[in-house]
DNA sequence: CGGCGGAATGTAAACGTTTTCATCCGGGTT
DNA sequence: AACCCGGATGAAAACGTTTACATTCCGCCG
């Protein structure tokens, strides 16, 4: 049905040997050769049989990427990541995504078992036990955004504490006396992390002022009740950072119902820079983190790994946000055109 | 190394045609046989080799998703929607994305021949001169959201038509004497969909009245320009309709400027129920499409297409829509809570 | 008691590559 | 002239499955 290696080399002349050399670049092979084989690969339009060439080389040529059940720009924008840094490199891409708990995730990993030269896990489900037991001890892996450090895999976060102690920093020197920081979810990596870098640059930059949290679990909804417990405190209100845009937006509608102006009666700031950020109004200060580049740095960290086998696993690798200023901090005036 | 079907057979006293058959459920072995060769496959974590049995089966497990450069939230649920039916039928997913032009996407192609079962494609550029030269004969594939119709391949697409007419009916019915229309890009085949449903609805619903259209293409810049040309006509202001919501963003942008309030002086809808939709001020009355379901059909629609090989290919589905009424409209006042 | 049929199992070919090892050939060295 | 060396090519094994076909075994019927 479909044309082999050995049509190819029938119709050359050659053993199936020089077609197979001469079409993988093999030095041992006349440069005469090698274009007419290629002409006539070519011609036929053959394809190497991918199944057959793993069988033999024991590489798929695919790295797997296990992402739990997640949503909007996140997703698309690590994707995005992955799969430019994987075409670069000639990788193709097998996803597997929606994982509500660790049993899923657990089949999920062990179904890509063979069919993956590496994978890419970010999971809040994954710890030592969960890869010993689902992962060949063979597959190289890196972990995105885990808490779990270990000397076995690579890991690669996004830097949670530097980019909220840098909002934190931001907002104090901008003028306010004092901030209040909207909580996570207290199981969440990248909520504990964020509310770390609000502790510090507070304790450094406000030591009079007293750190003070309020409870979210990165909902709007948690971030409208919080604004709404927040608008009831004594003027002036200290400024409010968000964990995470969505509760930044929740507040904005608590304040919106108390009368409250902002930035001028309340600073508010977020963290993530979704898009809506840009929309609501005022348009949202926030912490952006470059989503592609963490896909990017990640699909070619795994890549290294299964090019050099023996290669010292257990490197771990941050990546810098960066504070984007918008309205509703009060530090600059910009209300009309989105940035 | 890895442990194979032989040495599950040495370990069972069996053959390996035996823990083949065993372990892939076929009649012709005894229930006790079975039992023992899956305990001891269970116990040396046995998992047999998928490129050896793709060699032989002629079968990938596995589906490709052709898709272009796409932002945000339509791609997670596509791929969300693909994903969660994949698993259901114990395939896997091969994802090859951001492909700006069609070349890009046409060497993406070729590179999946042969790893995928059947493809799913969602590209502007394909038409039957692309699929002819780059997708072979004997792929299933599933086209969607696309202007192509041929005999050749299944095509599944969202009921901008419906969808559009649907909501300027909507308009019309609220009371408003007319509805103007801010198109998308020309060569669009969502936008040019969305505006003949839109002309029909005019036609039918308010045949005094004369369809009026303004030019945009998609972007929230051309959207704020149509708004601002809009806010310059004699009142009172027809109904705004944007084929897409983040125009109608830009067109609220364009009215606050101008001091017209929504929707006292002028109702707005947009088409697509991006997030962003339920959180500008006033929410957006729009048209909201299942992109869930849009992926989860187009998987099954591949899926069934590979298991009967023979079966007429050609289907046209349509996915349909609905209006979702929010304040911009007028049509119901809920400016606080997000739905 | 012999043969037959069917169920359970085994044997081996086939899938399409890559790669090791052998072969061949031409030319340079001794 | 004998030898060797190196470069180009070919033959065949190997990868780990599935499956067509062969074999074995056992009970049952004539």
């Amino acid at each position: 049905m479909a044309v082999t290696i050995r049509d190819v080399a029938r119709e050359a002349r050659v053993s199936v040997a020089s077609v197979s050399r001469a079409l993988n670049g093999s030095p041992a092979v006349t440069d005469e050769t090698r274009q007419r084989i290629a002409s006539i690969a070519q011609r036929l339009r053959y394809v190497p049989h991918s199944a057959a060439r793993s069988l033999i080389t024991k590489r798929t040529q695919t790295i797997g990427a296990l992402l739990p059940d997640l949503y909007g720009e996140f997703f698309s924008e690590l994707i995005r990541g992955i799969d430019l840094a994987a075409r670069a490199k000639g990788l193709h891409l097998l996803v597997s995504s929606s994982h509500g708990d660790a049993d899923e995730a657990a089949a999920a990993l062990r179904a890509m078992q063979g069919r993956v030269d590496g994978m890419l896990i970010l999971s809040p489900h994954v710890d030592a036990a969960f890869l010993r037991a689902n992962l060949p001890e063979s597959t190289p892996a890196v972990l995105l955004n885990s808490a779990f450090d270990s000397p076995q895999f690579d890991v690669l976060n996004i830097d949670n504490y530097g980019g909220a102690y840098a909002m934190t920093r931001h907002l104090l020197d901008a003028g306010h006396a004092s901030v209040t920081f909207v909580g996570g979810p207290e199981d969440n990596f990248d909520a504990q992390q964020r509310e770390r870098g609000y502790r510090e640059a507070m304790a450094e930059f406000a030591p009079k002022a007293v750190a003070k949290v309020v409870a979210g679990d990165f909902s709007e909804e948690s971030g409208y009740l919080a604004g709404r417990a927040l608008a009831k405190n004594a003027r002036p209100l200290p400024a409010v950072f968000a964990a995470n845009d969505m509760m930044a937006v929740g507040c904005l509608r608590a304040f919106a119902e108390s009368r409250l102006r902002v930035p001028q009666d309340v600073a508010l700031a977020g963290f993530d820079d979704i898009p809506i950020a840009r929309y609501v109004v005022p348009a949202l200060t926030t912490v952006r983190v470059r989503i592609v580049d963490l896909g990017r740095r990640a699909l070619e960290c795994v890549a290294a790994a299964i090019e050099k086998p023996g290669r010292a696993r257990g490197a771990a690798q941050t990546l810098a946000c960066e504070v984007v200023v918008r309205a509703s901090s009060g530090g600059e005036a910009k209300p009309s055109k989105p940035v």
